[in-house]
DNA sequence: GTATAAACATGACAATTGTCAGTTTACCGA
DNA sequence: TCGGTAAACTGACAATTGTCATGTTTATAC
């Protein structure tokens, strides 16, 4: 129902395409609006004090960047930047203030929506602070899979740099290449090139609770 | 505005008194309302695979919990303990949605709070991955003397055990004792008792941000 | 008050993770 | 396609953190 609508509010915005690395917004920026992503995906992510830029979420076509700050009327938290070449649509915040004043069933929604992410975001928390680094690597690349699919070869679609994928799991670079050699040699997943498949889904996912 | 609304409506409802270590609800139940926080403290945790009970949120007087349920239909994916003696009411699922419904303000306040919760979330998840848990406890010391303020001998009023801290910070029960240990040693804190007062609120500053 | 359990504390050690320093490999633009 | 640069990788070591074992203190029930 408020998907239609936004879908259509959005789809009145001419798009923006963005390269490969572009910010869309920072951290700390106003925002007058939300972003709408309509292809490629965007790494969300927050400086921490001793430099290194914690991702916290990856949006993918569907998602909507920057709500939480337009509706908290606050600058944004976080930094939000295309991990590969993107299309996304901008809605200015007096539409979508306007639309949540006049219908309800909007503002349930996007309730909802919200709320998803509260719960997503509690998981993350256990996560990180429950889980040893090697584990949460192995729930990364699930992850991936689940969310971002694979090629006909069964190769991640989504291609993250190591760097991405230790800020993903919040470890060091060095760390992350060593587990992720790791699980190389023991066959849970094979890469070529750059690209990285899950070969052993079910060794995968006991690595990913401990066993 | 809506702060009104919710307290008229709570105040017209029976209060309930529970024991200190009391479960409000647990993970997984069905919630058919919310409850609201009207004197006391709650903790929201989560358990983790290997048997620990994270600590994502602690909650005090005018807080309400259950209501990220509620909204989504979704059962709980948190359990509310009490932490000490306290006071709740009760406002079942049917007076929330109707007001939702009917009232856009009252949607867009709950929106605002939620996308509140959702930024500290975030600053949680930062701090649980790229802090180390020296950082992270003397940041709970501070967090505990902010949000829940101190006596007039200033020991924090809000005490909690060596494991409760140790769920919070996410660290084993024995690292969060060795450490507050090392922190008295420091003058960083005194401890009377169970009573812990910050006593170089500068110092466990530093200590926060790793200096 | 005393029993009993829970909470607190400490030592010793192992496992995990981070840091630094350096080498190799892959990729992109001229 | 060549060269430069960023990414990927590896080793060695230090620092952090977890685990297990055990003893002490403190709270709570009777």
């Amino acid at each position: 129902m408020t998907k239609e609508e936004l879908k259509k509010v959005s789809d009145t915005k001419t798009t923006k395409i963005l390269r490969k690395g572009e910010i869309i917004f920072d951290e700390g920026e106003k925002l007058n609006g939300v972003y709408c992503v309509r292809g490629g995906v965007s790494k969300l992510s927050k400086l921490s004090p001793n430099g290194k830029d914690q991702i916290v979420k990856l949006a993918t076509k569907g998602s909507v960047l920057g709500q939480r700050s337009v509706i908290a009327e606050e600058s944004s938290n976080l930094k939000a930047t295309a991990v590969n070449d993107m299309e996304v649509c901008f809605i200015p915040k007096d539409a979508i203030v306007d639309t949540l004043n006049r219908n309800p069933n909007f503002a349930v929604e996007v309730l909802r929506h919200m709320a998803h992410d509260l719960k997503e975001a509690d998981d993350v928390i256990v996560n990180m602070s429950q889980k040893t680094v090697k584990q949460r690597v192995a729930e990364a690349f699930i992850y991936l899979e689940d969310n971002f699919g694979v090629d006909d070869q069964g190769y991640l679609l989504l291609t993250l740099t190591r760097e991405d994928i230790a800020n993903v799991v919040g470890t060091a670079t060095e760390s992350a290449i060593r587990i992720i050699s790791e699980f190389k040699k023991l066959g849970l997943i094979k890469a070529s090139g750059k690209k990285i498949a899950i070969a052993n889904a079910k060794g995968l996912a006991d690595m990913a609770v401990g066993m």
